[in-house]
This record gives structure tokens, sequence and C-alpha cells, in this order.
DNA sequence: ACGCTGCATTGACATATGTCAGGTCAACGT
DNA sequence: ACGTTGACCTGACATATGTCAATGCAGCGT
């Protein structure tokens, strides 16, 4: 779409779309809007995909040329390192935005490669910069979304504990993954142990082992991805660092 | 300034001052500017300090009315998690600025409290929203600043060991607190140990360790807080995580 | 000069996590 | 049914880091 090569994308699915009846458009853009916006909106926005897993939205140093909208599946950021070694920055889930990474170098930092089937709306930049002059409540809604990003970052780094974040992780995929409304608590997993482990900066054997003890205190139940949150609260207080008895073993 | 009570707060030096012979003009907002917006920022911007240390700028819950840019000194940014324990987000030095934590819900999501005295640049936001409007040039302004802060914190967190965070640290800060065109390697901290090891994600204890472990290796030398970088180089490459010999007993 | 005080350092030990190696299990094609 | 493959789990051990307690040391007021 933006003219970059990636022979691993199917791009069966490109049309347009009025985002008026997108059943993502309060998750995208949460503010009122008028039919004039809407209409606006319906000229900027393409739908693309399903994409193939694998295949990547844009890679480090592409031009910075749009923002996505996860209309289903997960994208995985991630970047290499000095020494070779993959560095996962984080997963978009469902009603998620990613892209926001290159607003200043105007160049992407990291990549993005598809890790379940994922269709998304491509929201060209040039067009959010013209509706962020006109309309100030975009503007906001721009820095809104950079912020809550920033904010997720700091509650996964901000537990001393593999344990703490971990349970985090857990909490934080399970509300991103939900449907709102929904009590369930269980849900499966879109990403491997390796990633996860990655993403919080442990090693995938500790997160296995972790996974196993939260399983044996009867917090979680584990069958490889699908995951069943056995006991959410004590889950909670687990993840901000509170052991959830006296004599529980955690940290 | 806010109206928010804070008697630990001198407001001795409160004046207007020109934008345009600010020595830090360049460093707050890079972009060129017409004089007729030098005009405007001048009708914005006020300075205010200095301030005494202890006192803060804002805190938790504090309505979000002003980005703030350093002058001199230095504001540590933190909060208090439910344990009770402090979590340091970050340091703001000399020409850089704060308060972007509270662009979303409205309200600040930390404490800013001032570590050296401090003088500081007090900019409206409502005022900022306005000039975004006017002047796309400051949205993307304010963007790429909101970015900065972000990989910043991305740098520290990515580090696996602690020493990689240390030396990572320790270049981080240096970069930001020597004047542009210097080539000294001498600094000296604003912050105690204890902030820097709470910043970094680890005790007190390994700090202090680590530091007399890299000033053994003549990578650097430590008096108190005065900082002296003896071999920068092999420094980066430790922050990289990247073992500067083989037999170096870093990882 | 003196002792106080707060911060920084150091040592001994406990614990958490990483490393390396091997084993288990489900999914898949033949 | 069989073997192959890849992801995941587990055990034994090395290392890094946290914890607790004691010491050092500069700054400061008396």
């Amino acid at each position: 779409m933006t003219g970059r090569p990636d022979t691993s994308t199917l791009e069966l699915g490109e049309f347009r779309h009025i985002c008026g009846f997108c059943s993502l458009r309060k998750v995208c853009w949460p503010v009122d809007r008028t039919p004039s916006d809407l209409t606006r909106l319906h000229t900027m926005i393409r739908h693309w995909g399903p994409l193939r897993v694998g295949s990547h939205l844009f890679g480090v140093g592409d031009r910075f040329t749009a923002i996505y909208a996860v209309r289903s599946g997960c994208i995985k950021s991630y970047s290499i390192d000095v020494g070779g070694h993959e560095l996962v920055h984080g997963f978009h889930l469902c009603g998620e935005l990613l892209g926001f990474d290159a607003v200043h170098p105007d160049r992407h930092r990291c990549n993005a490669v598809v890790l379940d089937i994922t269709s998304v709306c491509v929201i060209p930049y040039r067009d959010i910069a013209r509706l962020s002059v006109e309309f100030p409540s975009v503007h906001n809604e721009v820095l809104r979304l950079m912020s809550r990003e920033f904010s997720r970052q700091l509650l996964i780094a901000e537990g001393s504990g593999a344990i703490q974040r971990i349970a985090a992780f857990l909490m934080d995929i399970h509300s991103r993954l939900r449907r709102p409304g929904s009590a369930e608590y269980d849900f499966r997993l879109p990403m491997s142990r390796e990633d996860i482990s990655n993403y919080l900066g442990i090693t995938p054997e500790t997160l296995s082992r972790l996974l196993a003890k939260l399983c044996k205190k009867g917090l979680i139940d584990v069958d490889r991805r699908h995951i069943q949150l056995a006991d959410p609260v004590r889950l909670d207080l687990i993840s901000q660092g509170i052991p959830y008895e006296q004599k529980s073993g955690f940290t």
C-alpha cells in the first residue's frame, strides 16, 4: 500500500469502507463525531487484509505514512538490537492502534509483524495531520492514544519481580481481549511463550516455570495458549507486588 | 501559580520574559520561528523560581494546566505504588520539558519534585493547544517531544542486566548534562544513589557495588556524586550488552 | 574538636533468575 | 500408525541480584 515491497503480504481485501458502520469506531475514535466528520473519515480510511501470519506492516527505517488500527488478529512490534537479539516492544490487539513510534524522526523505529490472521484499517498520517488542524478534538485524541501506549509500557516495566510482570501481563491481555460487558475469564494468547518472555524481559524457561507455579497455586489454568484466570483478584494483587497470603511463596 | 497550595515553594522570581532572548529557546522550540511567533510565546510563558529543593511542581491528581521547561537544576518525577514504595519515572534536566504525563486524563499521574535549586518556564497548556491549531509545526513539536521521552524510557528499560542499565544511565545523563560542543567527560549527578537505583529498578547496594566494579575496571571515576567517564567508548559498548573484552567479567 | 546525622559502601548470606541440556507433547504429513 | 517437527516444559547448576546488618565518611551544628 505504501509502495513498500512485501511479497509475503496478501492484499485480498483492500476496499473502502464507511467507519460509521464499523464496530470498532468507538474504540478508534471514541469522541462523538458529526456526520460530516464521519464522511471525512470515510474518505481517509482504507481496510486492508486479511494479512498472512509473518507478513510485515512496516519495518525499521520505513517512512511514516500511516497509523494502523487492528480490526482483528494481533500485531507484534519489535526491533533487533546491536547483538542481533529480538526486542519485543509490544502487542497490538483488536481495536488498538499502532504506528505512533514514527512521529518524530518520520521513520519507523520498529518492525510490525502479523502474529494471527489480521485485518487492519490504514489511516494516512497526512490526513490525520490535516484533521488535527481542523478539529482540535482529533489532536487531543492523538495525544491521548500516545499517552495510553506510554502508560502501558510503564505498567509492565515497573513490576520488580518476574511474577509481578507475568501477572500484570495476563491481566492486561485479558482486559484487552475480552469483549466489553463479558465476564469470561478465559482467553487464548495470540503470541508464543518466546514472544511473551522477550516482551517481559525474562527467559522462556523462567516464564514457563512461573506459569506452572501460578497454576499449581490455583491462580490460573494453562493449556498451551489457552489461559483461564481462576482467581483474578489474587492475580491482580500479585501484579501489584502484594502477596495474597502471608506465606504464599510470592514476594 | 496554578493556585495549588505549596508552602514549600519560593515564588521569588516570577516575572515575564522574552523567549527570543532565552538561552534555552533552541532547546525548547528548536523549530525556526518568525518574530510574530516569538511575540506570541512572549505572552504565554512565565518564568518561575528559583525553587527550593524538596518543593513540588505538581502532584498526582493535580489538574493538567501547564508544561514546564527546566531552565536550571533538576526535577524528579515519581509516584507511590500501592505498597507505599516510591517509583521514580525519570529526571528532567536543564533544557528539558515535563508535564506531558497528564495529557490524557487531564490529571497528573505523577509527582514532580525539585532535586537541585531549579528555575522553570511555565507554558499554560491552553496556550499550547491554541498554538497547535494555528501552527501545525507546534503540533509536530509536541508529538516529537513526547516521542523523545518515550524512547528514553525504552533505552533504560531494554538493558537486561543491571550493569547495562547503569552504563546506559551514565551515558544518558552525561549527554544531557554537557554543554553542546563541550568534550568534557566529567559531571555531577543531581540525584541520590537511592533515586538512581529506584529509577533503574535495582537496589542501592547493587548500584554501589557495580559502580565500584566499573571504577576498578577503569571505565569511570567516582567521587560521591562526581562522575568521570574514563572510557566512554567501552562504557557505551557495555550499555549495549557487548562486553568490551572477551574475559572482562561483564555479561 | 566533637559527636550527630544522613548517605554511601561493604560483607555474608538467601533467593531469584539465567544457562544448558534433555525430555514431553501435540500437530502434521506420509 | 509412524516418524518428524516445533513449541513447550523441567531439572541441575551457575550467576546475578536482593536482603540484612555493620561500617565508613563527609557535612554540619554546637
